[in-house]
DNA sequence: TTATTAAATGTCATTTTGACAAATAATAAT
DNA sequence: ATTATTATTTGTCAAAATGACATTTAATAA
């Protein structure tokens, strides 16, 4: 085969930020390293991109064999290459963010595969360029969330106006008025009321909701300026 | 050294999509590769990242070999990674999008260098994959800047208000209303007045403007939503 | 029956937006 | 010198969106 002479061949990985909420807190998912250097520290879920695949399939591959999910939202965040990042030998890492909806994964993810929870505020120490990923990645996630509806991808599929409220609040780490969260909210159309209520946070009781999936898909690309007094 | 066993390597390289604008066109900036395969074709500007430099290192040298210029401005776009994209061996490529003032380095382009300015609508067919990359950069220049002052980065210091205008008319393929285009620009607190004016356009000439460094930078991640109707 | 507690909803003044047309400043023509 | 021309600049108004603020409601517990 020919190939382009004299240049220097890298390897190139991918690493996963996953971000999941569990009703309360933003929370990220976690591995131990497998392999050295930094063997059993804590790490992105990442993997070599294979001879046969893309990036973006090779993300797939390793968060479905991390987690055993398929079908997760991921998006491509930036590139990782400075020359030195890995001291073992030069490896490029595309950073991705991906979005879990925690509790439906949350025993398979305990049991079968030894990822796990943090807090985002209270995380371990991260393996080479990691923590940066995770800093890049939370303001990623926080742009996007202020115009884009992807928060809903880290809610179960019932859920309630004061979760999504609170799940607002975590990551943009500020308060919203209820009143004017809940206007807001409504404005866009995306959610649909179910009858049931939510009992289990007070004795009232709290409004299931599920997303308008057509509209969801519609407006998914458009401006909702969801955050107020938004600055980044 | 030690490397990490069985994993291939690949070359990774940047591609960059250069922005300018003539005063009435948005037109993008293209070379003939120098090298096979498909040597002689039109080309995006781009280069093989060094064992020494990041690909933002990269992006900067190949921009300034090719063009002269330095401190221009520079994104990441994403990465191109699909296995097959380059023919001969796999590479991976950045892309990144770069907006320039066009007529500051008007001269030094076609002398020095054989990069060639072509309208966006009327560039020639591409190499590889190129073709995308160039339309990815369309949508994320207008996504950018309909949230940002990006695109003051491809005026020259002292500009119209008319000049702006059409800029954002061109990079958003559409008419904006005169009255309210002015009014959100002299709402951002952007621009200052000069004295002089552009007499070229017009009998009554228009004022020129320059903008005001210490408010763009602080404004520069702030959401300004400059498009009305933004539908994207 | 009352107390408790979180959920849901309403009001109002201010600001922003979009749609629309008239006035202005300089030169060119008569 | 007056008028015509042409792009630039600016103004109005109704509608919508926003931010700040407090009360009512629904269910259970006491």
């Amino acid at each position: 085969m020919i190939e382009y002479s004299g240049q220097p061949h890298y390897l190139v990985a991918v690493d996963c930020i996953v971000f999941g909420f569990d009703g309360e807190h933003l929370k990220l998912l976690l591995v131990k390293r497998g392999l050295e250097p930094e063997i059993n520290k804590w790490s992105l879920i990442g993997g070599f991109v294979g001879a046969n695949e893309s990036p973006d399939d090779a993300a797939n591959r390793v968060l479905k064999k991390n987690t055993g999910l398929e079908g997760i939202y991921l998006e491509q965040l930036q590139i990782y290459g400075e020359p030195h990042r890995d001291p073992i030998e030069r490896t490029l890492s595309v950073g991705y963010f991906a979005l879990i909806d925690i509790h439906k994964y949350e025993a398979q993810l305990s049991d079968e595969y030894h990822a796990e929870w943090f807090l985002v505020n209270e995380s371990p120490k991260l393996i080479f360029d990691h923590a940066q990923m995770v800093a890049d990645a939370r303001k990623k996630l926080r742009y996007k969330a202020a115009l884009h509806p992807i928060l809903f991808e880290m809610l179960p599929k019932k859920f309630t106006i004061p979760q999504l409220q609170m799940l607002f609040e975590e990551v943009n780490d500020t308060k919203i008025d209820t009143r004017n969260f809940s206007r807001k909210i409504s404005s866009t159309g995306l959610l649909i009321k179910l009858e049931e209520k939510d009992k289990s946070g007070s004795k009232k009781g709290a409004f299931y909701f599920k997303l308008d999936k057509k509209k969801y898909k519609a407006n998914f690309q458009a401006f909702l300026n969801l955050i107020p007094n938004l600055k980044l």
